[in-house]
DNA sequence: CGCATTTTTTGCCAAATGGCAAATGTTGTC
DNA sequence: GACAACATTTGCCATTTGGCAAAAAATGCG
């Protein structure tokens, strides 16, 4: 819970008082490695803090091939924005990566926060920014690397994962086939 | 102006008196052909809602190559939010790819609406998550798949300019070089 | 128009990646 | 431990893309 307050606490001011009703509205939840958070088809309810553990968010294409569209690792919000902001079916899952521990804010707790809370609404919505703008950010230049330096990046940012998750998601994630990750593997 | 209230009224209400303000604090400005909107090093002082036209967003890789990030097509705000936001320099840049006519906030402009219009923040914050979303959705899948597919899909996306940019531009979006995006347009 | 400059196309070959299938390795379960 | 199920590696070859340089085409300008 510490995380997620001092995490708040970068994007705006928050007192006591507040920080009392914020903790009073999340919860703690586990989930388990390879669980799902939130899924394709079902309209997503909840907005998840990743307190420890990492996540990742993945589709279907139109081949029938899951996609990791990008992983959310720790101290980081997790949510189907689209689903969430307006009440859609979700199209993409949202699962665990490694075994993990969420702080989990409903729909109703979130309306609470923000009813009473008056900095509430600007604290999220930079939050959103920053966390969009980074997902550009990270994905965008990939197009320009070749599949050794996308994977290098990977390495960099999740150090500890790379040989923990399936070859399949860390592949669809760098846009190459299992087998030539697992190539790019021998060669470093 | 007409197309920029349309635009504001899909993501929160707005009066006559809140939209007679607006308009009295929007600036429309022409941008002719290859010129910058903002430049990379200085701080974005204004953002802008592409009227007619199409700006494109591109960085300076490692290796000194441009590189096109993303394109703005017309009904879309184009800031760098980063430099706007925080008054940190930019980054990036923001040129006009076609002859451009924009509407144009100054970043006093835009407090004095967040300052009087209520649903201001809302409607802004609606608007920035929507197109972030939008760029992500738009570039992630591009890794997954090849260069003939990717400029396939921009031409679907913006059919009217892919012969009238600069090659360089579009393949650097499309993650690949010049000479491979000229044997793919021969091909099609 | 004619020239210089810039942009695009093309040829040639090398390097990267994909597709497929078989072999190998790993994991979980009884 | 033995087995089944699953994940990863590898071999082989085809396809895609890159790198480089020259040719061709388009553009701008006096």
């Amino acid at each position: 819970m510490e995380n997620l307050i001092n995490y708040l606490l970068q994007f705006g001011q928050l007192n006591t008082q507040q920080i009392d009703l914020l903790k009073s509205k999340a919860k703690e939840m586990p989930l388990k490695k390879d669980a799902y958070f939130s899924e394709a088809g079902k309209i997503a309810k909840q907005v998840a803090f990743v307190n420890e553990g990492i996540l990742r968010v993945c589709y279907y294409n139109n081949k029938g091939e899951e996609i990791t569209r990008y992983f959310i690792d720790e101290t980081n919000f997790a949510v189907d924005l689209n689903s969430f902001s307006y009440k859609i079916p979700s199209t993409e899952y949202v699962q665990a990566v490694t075994d993990c521990q969420l702080i989990v804010f409903s729909a109703d707790a979130l309306k609470e926060l923000s009813d009473t809370i008056i900095s509430w609404d600007a604290i999220i919505s930079k939050i959103t920014a920053k966390s969009l703008m980074e997902k550009v950010h990270r994905i965008s230049p990939m197009l320009a690397e070749d599949a050794t330096v996308r994977y290098r990046n990977f390495l960099e940012k999740f150090p500890t994962i790379a040989n923990r998750i399936p070859l399949s998601a860390l592949a669809s994630y760098l846009g190459i086939t299992q087998s030539s990750l697992s190539r790019i593997r021998k060669n470093i």
